[in-house]
DNA sequence: GTCTATATTCAGATAGAC
DNA sequence: GTCTATCTGAATATAGAC
């Protein structure tokens, strides 16, 4: 049975997560990840082998969601909501993945230095995807001509923002934790912006 | 005369920033740092007295220009050009001091550890202006009922995004820098967004 | 499978000659 | 003011007892 060997990865990989997105991989230690789990140094060094090879583990946690995150992009619907569901997802993603999600972040502003570089082209082949997708429905006159590549960048950051940045999020806003209103509201401003800034038609007007 | 002073001082300020921002404060060495600036690594220790408080003075470089950035909040003005003004001071800034703005958001991702208290007030409170002003547009009507704290917070993102995710943005696009053209696309698609979404009211309609 | 005690590496910092 | 040579501490990683 291999129950506590699952459990044991199961809380260093978490530990790792949060110890990671909290100090960045240089300044994380392998001792705090295993005070964090609960469990002895040496176990980390067991069921991962080298620091690096756990990095890359967190790392690698986050990147099928936010492939699966394009998944609207992927079947035919319409523009608005399409990018409802885009956005959506992606604001979910960077909350319930908030660590590994920061994790990503920080991973990317360095130049992506531990991200394999298939991960990296799956990713970059799913964005050229939903590029492609923009620019179809800016040729079929179902929206403005606004420029694809920085729509994309703009509802990027807008999402990720919230995992990324919760330390400027918090002092600014004054809370300590963004409730389910928060995010909702925060959906709600970059949906609209995104929405009707680039004139997207409805077929269904709702709002 | 300390004209070398000055020199060595501003050569190895330079090279930080450049290292910092590739490598983050933990992963870069002193070392590499004074290579870059072709000087001996003691030189390092003899201007600035350790690594953390060269740290701290590539990361106040960029607060100066971060609060200058708000001005259009700080003068009278129609809404739209303010946010104008305001989106295109963001991007130039994320431009012009790509590393220091690189450092910067690294550091908040961290929870801003070494951000002495004093500049993270400063930048609290002028956040705090913006909002309040954006709210008192909203109040009179000339600008439709989004929350003032996520349109702030997707500005920001969306122009920042260009400094610290350059790595992303250069992968995608294909390009190994941005021009003139595409930073001026990417501040057109993001005031976009911003002007149309939120429904500024125009006193001279152009766009 | 668990953990103490230790080896090894490496980077921050400095003493002291020039 | 400049730089070689070195100290020191800390963190990754492992050997080996239990």
């Amino acid at each position: 049975m291999s129950s506590i060997r699952e459990r044991n990865k199961e809380l260093i990989l978490r530990a790792a997560s949060e110890e990671f997105a909290e100090k960045g991989f240089a300044a994380s230690k392998t001792s705090d990840i295993a005070d964090r789990a609960g469990l002895p140094k040496p176990n980390v060094y067991y069921y991962f082998k080298s620091k690096e090879n756990l990095y890359r583990e967190v790392l690698d946690s986050i990147v099928e969601p936010l492939l699966q995150a394009s998944a609207p992009f992927n079947q035919p619907g319409e523009p608005a909501d399409v990018l409802r569901a885009y956005i959506r997802t992606k604001i979910r993603i960077s909350r319930e993945h908030a660590c590994a999600s920061k994790v990503f972040a920080s991973e990317i502003m360095h130049g992506a230095p531990h991200l394999p570089a298939e991960r990296a082209a799956q990713l970059n082949a799913q964005a050229s995807h939903n590029v492609a997708c923009i620019q179809g429905w800016i040729d079929q006159g179902l929206m403005a001509a606004v420029d694809p590549h920085h729509l994309m960048f703009s509802i990027w950051a807008a999402t990720q923002t919230y995992a990324d940045f919760d330390w400027q999020i918090s002092t600014v806003t004054g809370k300590t934790a963004l409730d389910d209103a928060d995010y909702e509201a925060a959906a709600a401003t970059i949906t609209r912006m995104v929405i009707k800034g680039c004139e997207v038609k409805e077929a269904n007007p709702v709002a």
